[in-house]
DNA sequence: GGAAGTACGCACAAATTTGTTAGTATGTAG
DNA sequence: CTACATACTAACAAATTTGTGCGTACTTCC
């Protein structure tokens, strides 16, 4: 994704409204970049996984911000919850075709970032050089 | 950005380590997804843009929160801040190279969120219809 | 001559987010 | 027979984020 892309669609049509208090995507926005949402998408892009596989893998989530995340996103529509009613309990967790798409993004931004880090670190140290 | 690619981006060398509770692109990540942070990328996106101006174009911030996401997106290279020493005051922020690099994703993530509303919003009355 | 605008910093309060602990039902391993 | 794993929830506590109001130094507009 180039800078003129970005330029394109914050030109485009209604675009812009996050910036307005009260706009729904607010909340959205909210959900896909809170402290563990974004670690969630990103851990559910590689595919299925169970809540304590979950758990596991997104280092430092307790299990009570865990659930309220993905209920979060099953409310949005991002993630399907599929609950097989066997003891002890058996949940799978999975992308839906929205939250694919949405994960996309999400993971191309932490891809950028990681990708950056070394960049930004040496941009700190200069400054802090100084 | 297709799922292809995120896909094939999770895959590769350093990625995966966001999920680390330690790895210090958490930091960065918060700066870039927290509450107002997406939102400042988002307005100076379309370019630089003084204090007060930042302020009423998104929509809720505080003069304190707005100078204090200024301060940690400045402090990771993102934002250039430029004072001129006039009075009354005048400053002038505006996105680094490695800023527009950022903002072209937070952005996209942005736009996709803004077009698919209206999916989404549909999915959530489905589920409360029930 | 008073008010407003500028770009903040500071102290304190309120709100929100996050963590912790305990508890649920039951099968399976030791 | 006991502990552990599972996927949570509720109640309560702690931490973090966010907001509010005030002050600043000076200029311009009424």
């Amino acid at each position: 994704m180039t800078g003129e892309t970005a330029q394109r669609l914050l030109e485009g049509w209604q675009l812009g409204n996050v910036l307005a208090a009260d706009c729904p995507s607010r909340a959205i926005l909210n959900h896909l970049t809170n402290r563990w949402g974004t670690l969630v998408m990103v851990a559910l892009a590689t595919g299925p996984h169970r809540f304590a596989e979950l758990r596991r893998k997104v280092g430092g989530v307790s299990e009570r911000m865990l659930s309220q995340t993905l209920k979060d996103l099953e409310a949005d529509g991002f993630v399907l919850r599929t609950a097989h009613p066997v003891v002890p309990p058996h949940v799978d967790y999975e992308l839906t075709g929205l939250g694919r798409e949405a994960a996309a993004y999400v993971v191309a931004l932490v891809g950028w970032i990681e990708g950056a880090l070394p960049e930004i670190m040496a941009g700190k140290m200069r400054v802090a050089a100084e």
